[in-house]
Order: structure tokens, then sequence, then C-alpha cells
DNA sequence: CTTGACGTTTACGTAAACGTCAACTATGTC
DNA sequence: GACATAGTTGACGTTTACGTAAACGTCAAG
């Protein structure tokens, strides 16, 4: 790792909001391939800016597709998120556009809230079978966390 | 539904733990397809009892369907679930085993509480929206949960 | 000026998780 | 005995979320 700290690592962070990324830079960051980002921007999650063809990242967009990614780990379809961004920028101006806002990310609170209870009874078993297994091992005087 | 008490429903829950379900039963239960459960089944997730070709299912084999739901509904693929599913049953007596078993559901229990993070930053933000959006209306004066 | 790294589009391939028949069996009912 | 009901096993179809390969453009370095 003796490397003359390439592009990306000398960025002493000028003016940060102003920041552009290459679709590699994103990638790398995020751990996925290029190729699933243009799929995104395909099934209208994200829509870079262009020079010619080559696509440009702003920092917004490289939140939204940090924000894309949480939402894979918690379990929702590309379709749901798209529908979940789309919420964000909906109009909310008129009333009527408010007040469906208000009702659709309230329903989406109750779920999330409904998947956190999963998720704790989830965690609580496993830390349960943690807890048994270690008690049984020191009660055998055995170190838990022996390397043999 | 003029029907004559079936085997099944014949049982006005005796001794529960000893219920038998049939497949169709666990479908509408949990909402799902018969297909479904027969494909877990396929992919080794359940293995109900047989009477000749009819599979039947025990009180144990409903609650770890129940289980493989819950998962899913997690965001588990079926092959992560099975090797949950897996850990459960694996052999306690060793002390080898019993180390593993202990690393494997620490390491577990990480992710899962990961992944709660990842939830509870979601939820957070749409509260945020969530409020943000209602204080808007009741400044305007308007009933955020009019009906019209 | 060739090489290499990075970018692009188009298009077909694939794994996961079922859905949807078709064709058959078993069992009880009219 | 005909029929309805509930179960079974294939086997092929479908959707989602990308992977992979082909074929090409662009630019800086050697």
């Amino acid at each position: 790792m003796s490397n003359a700290a390439p592009a990306a690592a000398a960025q002493p962070a000028p003016r940060d909001s102003q920041r552009i990324y290459s679709i590699a830079e994103l990638a790398r960051e995020f751990a996925i391939t290029a190729r699933t980002i243009r799929f995104y921007e395909d099934e209208g999650l994200i829509k870079p800016r262009r020079q010619g063809l080559t696509r440009l990242y702003s920092v917004g967009d490289r939140v939204r597709l940090g924000w894309i990614l949480r939402g894979k780990r918690l379990g929702f379809s590309l379709a749901e998120i798209k529908q979940l961004l789309d919420l964000y920028q909906v109009d909310r101006t008129g009333i009527q556009q408010m007040r469906e806002l208000l009702r659709r990310s309230r329903a989406h609170v109750a779920e999330l809230e409904k998947k956190r209870r999963d998720l704790d009874a989830h965690i609580d078993e496993f830390k349960l079978v943690e807890s048994t297994v270690a008690a049984e091992l020191k009660q055998r005087g055995i170190d838990p966390d022996g390397e043999d």
C-alpha cells in the first residue's frame, strides 16, 4: 500500500458540494458495479447529468444512490424504492398533494415499524442463542472465545 | 360450509401441540400459495411428514414456516434463511460446534443490528417528512386529516 | 501511434422465487 | 358410477435484478 495517493485520495475536499463523481468512482465507493448504476438509471431511479455520453454524478446523485442501496438492504424492491424516492419529489404546493404525501408517508412508517418489530424479534432470538451457548460453554469451564 | 366437520376440523383443539395442518390451511393462514410451501420444501427449508403422498404439517412445521416468512420480510434470501435455520439444528454437543455456533450467531446479530440502524434512519427520515408536512398544513389552517 | 483505462450502447444470459398449467390420484358425496 | 374437492408431481413461464460479452468512442501516457 505504498501508493502515492491517487486522484481520489488526493482530493482534500475543495468545495465538497460541487464535487462530481464518475460512474467507476461511485461503483467503487458503494461496492457495486457500473452496470448496476446504469441499470438503476434505466429503471428511472437516478438521472445523472451528461457530458456527451459520459455520465456525471453530483453529490445529490451520490446521496440518492446511497439511499437506494439502503432501501435494498432493507428488503425493498427497486420499484418500491422508486415510489419512495418519488414521494420526496412530489409537488408540495397543492393541499391534496400534501395530504396524499402525508398519508403515504404515514403508511410507509407503519410498514417500517412493523418491519422493525420483526427485526427486533429476530435479534432477540439470536441473542438468546448466543447467551445460552455462551453460558453452556462457561459452565463447562471453556473459554467461549478460545482460538483452539 | 355445511360440512360435517372433516378429520382436521373435528379436533376442537384437544392437545394443541398435536395439531396437524394441511397445506391449504397453512397457505391460507400465511397468505401464500401451496406452491410456495412446496417450493420451500424442494429447497430443503421444511420437511413435513407424509401420509402416502399428502403432506402433513405439525405445529413445529408451522412455526418454522412463520420463521421463514419473517426472514423473507426482513430481506433475507431463502438460501440465507436455510443457513440460519440450520444454525438452530446444529449439533450442540461438541465444543468446536458450540464455538462455531456462537461465532455465527454473533455475526448474524451484528448484521441484524446494522440493518436495524438502517431501518431506524429510514424511519426517522419519513417521520421528518411527516411532521414537516403536517406542520405546513396546520400553519395554513388546514386539517391534515381532512377527508375532502 | 499504439496501448490502456475508462466510458458508452445493445443484447442476450442467468439465478432466485415463485406462478401457472396439465395430468394424475385419493377420498368422500350425491 | 359420476362428480366435486383437495392433494400430488412435473414442466414450462415470468419477473426482478442484475452479469457478461461484443463492439465501439475518447483521451492521456509512453
